[in-house]
DNA sequence: CAGTGGTCTAGACCACTCC
DNA sequence: GAGTGGTCTAGACCACTGG
């Protein structure tokens, strides 16, 4: 016995040579789903931080005394999740917003002749106030609890494209300071990880076509009434609890919303 | 030797125990991407039909001289790929689009409240006709080369919502009876599927948000310019090829365009 | 060169379906 | 019970990365 870490795995028959596994008790799972939980857990605990080698899987099959295959299968289901990134020769990387792949994982706004590009960000507002009720809703919290609001313009280029709201609970991203919002350029999702832990892990989008109001046609420099693409984003971390509410206007003029169905 | 059924594999040395593989000869690929390759064929030309049992994985490791395991890599890509389905204890079929699960795939159009549901067709129009600059472009084929084209009207309950129009390459659905299309009320893709053995595996969309004109306004019986969602499709079957255009204007009034980011 | 993920095999047993 | 896909193991070798 080499002590240390043995982690409960339920899986009665640890004992030598094939079978073992899977007995039909209340609560039954493969036995690489329970080796995916606990190293999601290690994910969210933080102790592989975004960036970070996570241990071979060797290591990982010692630790949780399973073979090499079983955490091979539970890191294949992290990786087409997007949580690890596996690189032949060196290892498991945990996933970050730290990186040009990851910017258009969220972005689905190409330009229509071109390659893709990550736009500008222009803070138009950033401040805090209580959640309204449908906002409340969408992020499981309750009306009027503190939330942070964002209000931003993204250009390609010259030309303004995207008007969002972003909507963020008080209590998760306590201490996000108005004032480093206001001075960061670069994309939210890397501030909130860095600066938070949160990882935004998957995000579903309603999208229907709207007329530009005054207020977006004076931000998007487009004329009043000017089809826009409206966006509602709600975004999920670890155990799919929603942290962040967006509410985008797309102009259509120049790009389009890609996306791939199969 | 039980002689049949060989199959040129890239795979030197059949030789026995183990080792074996992936030398690096000019054009290597691992040996499951092989036999994925030769399932793929199979499907495509028909050899087992859409809703069809494939042979089991052991009979497929048999005839292509693998283990099983490597065989079942080959199928759980194409399971993560929708062209087969596995069920557990009966065996893998032949995906097909003639199944209430499949409708969805290709329709991300949801009801604001209440259960998705698949709507009622009303074709405006199908006729023959040459091809398109634009239309030829997305097809791969040349401009007037000779195309089918079906408008149709798409309602929920009494509410037109979605008008689209469609061109198939005439090439490829020969034959394809206007007075048959007429007639039909069920998914296009399933009468395509069935009367010409094609497939729509993937496809790409791009989204716009745009103005009903005085045709569009008529037909999906909203006001002139109210906002409506342009999605412009290109479908493929096997080997990437291009078999379908589809424009359609989605009325976003008491649905919206869901997606998923992961 | 050692260490990592990637491929491949062989064999075992489990869960599910149908006869 | 026989046959299917699903899980798990153990061990081998390959391809790639970095010191």
């Amino acid at each position: 016995m080499s002590s240390a870490h043995s982690s409960s795995i339920n899986n009665p028959a640890s004992s030598a040579t094939g079978s073992q596994s899977a007995t039909s008790s209340p609560t039954f799972s493969p036995l690489y789903q329970q080796i995916k939980a606990l190293i999601t857990q290690s994910l969210q605990s933080g102790e592989w931080r975004p960036g970070e080698l996570i241990p071979s899987e060797i290591e990982l099959a010692n630790r949780f005394k399973v073979s090499q295959g079983t955490v091979r299968k539970a890191i294949d289901e992290l990786s087409a999740e997007n949580l690890v990134v596996r690189r032949q020769g060196k290892g498991t990387f945990v996933a970050t917003h730290h990186e040009a792949r990851a910017q258009f994982r969220f972005l689905r706004l190409k330009p229509d002749v071109g390659e893709a590009q990550y736009p500008d960000n222009n803070i138009v507002e950033a401040k805090r106030l209580r959640a309204p009720a449908d906002i409340a809703r969408q992020l499981d919290i309750k009306t009027g609890d503190s939330v942070y609001f964002i209000k931003r313009v993204q250009s390609f280029g010259e030309a303004p494209t995207i008007l969002e709201e972003l909507w963020l609970p008080g209590v998760i991203f306590k201490g996000l300071s108005v004032e480093r919002v206001l001075e960061y350029k670069g994309p939210m999702y890397a501030l909130l990880e860095t600066e938070f832990g949160i990882q935004m892990i998957r995000a579903v989008e309603n999208i229907r076509a709207v007329l530009a109001d005054t207020s977006a046609s004076g931000l998007l420099a487009v004329e009043l009434n000017t089809p826009l693409l409206s966006v509602n984003r709600v975004s999920f971390t670890y155990g799919d609890k929603a942290v962040e509410v967006r509410r985008s206007l797309y102009v259509t003029n120049h790009h389009h919303y890609q996306n791939e169905l199969s």
